[in-house]
DNA sequence: CTTACTACTTTGATGGTCAAGATACTTGAT
DNA sequence: ATCAAGTATCTTGACCATCAAAGTAGTAAG
């Protein structure tokens, strides 16, 4: 089997186990990415993060009026532009955030199971090398 | 940056990937992952292809159809259990599903751009090493 | 043959999405 | 200053994907 094949094998093995993970959550997918794209950026306008995530600012509103309403973000005016908001995460929604990002860190454990402290390096260099190699997200 | 992250980083860029390259072809991310499933596997009940791509078979009745009337798969009786149909691609189905195929291997190729053949090798290890130590889906 | 089970379809409801239009603000040119 | 053009966000209306639950037709086991 080829490496794309491979890959295409370890997409579809971490999205099935990505869907299940969230959805223990209680929350949708769509919410926790906002979720996750907001921790890793920690404040963002509605623009770029509609940018990030690949969706209108029109569908994001929505997602975001949700999650404030669910006390997981909020937005506060923008002190540079009142057109925009700053969205960050509360208390609440960090929680969600890093119980999440724990959850990636098991999985990955649990795949490099039979790996050396080498071999780990190893790979890790390769996988920054393929990922830096990827075309940019525009 | 741990592996953990990576592995996030490259799972988001394979997904916007995928939605691009998907658009591009006029079919939907389901569709396509439809096509690409039965592709796989050639011939499949509606219980199993619908258990592989982790949905209800009510959502895969309406999925089927419309590539049904699209002229991209077949329905076709099954001799060994009249309740249950064999689901196949058309011509024009397997030629959609080739061609995400070679979409899939013209994205390795640039992540590897860099790659010498023994470095292929090497990833290629530790990437089915990591595959298959992965949770398996049920 | 009848009961329980299974494969599939249908139906009704919900949620995510977009395109297009509306609103409020900013920027740049006059 | 003022106005026009551009920008950030929100709203609306429509569509698609999805599920749970109910319905239909076929199978299996006694």
């Amino acid at each position: 089997m080829g490496i794309s094949n491979l890959l295409v094998e370890l997409f579809e093995k971490m999205s099935v186990w990505e869907a299940e993970n969230v959805k223990e959550s209680g929350l949708s997918l769509p919410h926790m990415h906002t979720l996750v794209m907001i921790g890793i950026h920690r404040r963002l306008i509605m623009k770029d993060l509609a940018a990030l995530m690949g969706v209108t600012t029109g569908t994001l509103t929505v997602t975001v009026d949700k999650l404030e309403s669910k006390g997981l973000v909020c937005r506060e005016p923008n002190p540079d532009d009142r057109r925009s908001w700053m969205i960050t995460l509360t208390d609440d929604g960090h929680r969600f955030y890093q119980d999440h990002t724990k959850a990636h860190a098991k999985m990955t454990a649990h795949g490099l199971n039979d790996f050396t402290a080498k071999e780990q390096e190893a790979f890790k260099g390769y996988l920054l090398r393929f990922t830096q190699n990827f075309p940019e997200q525009e």
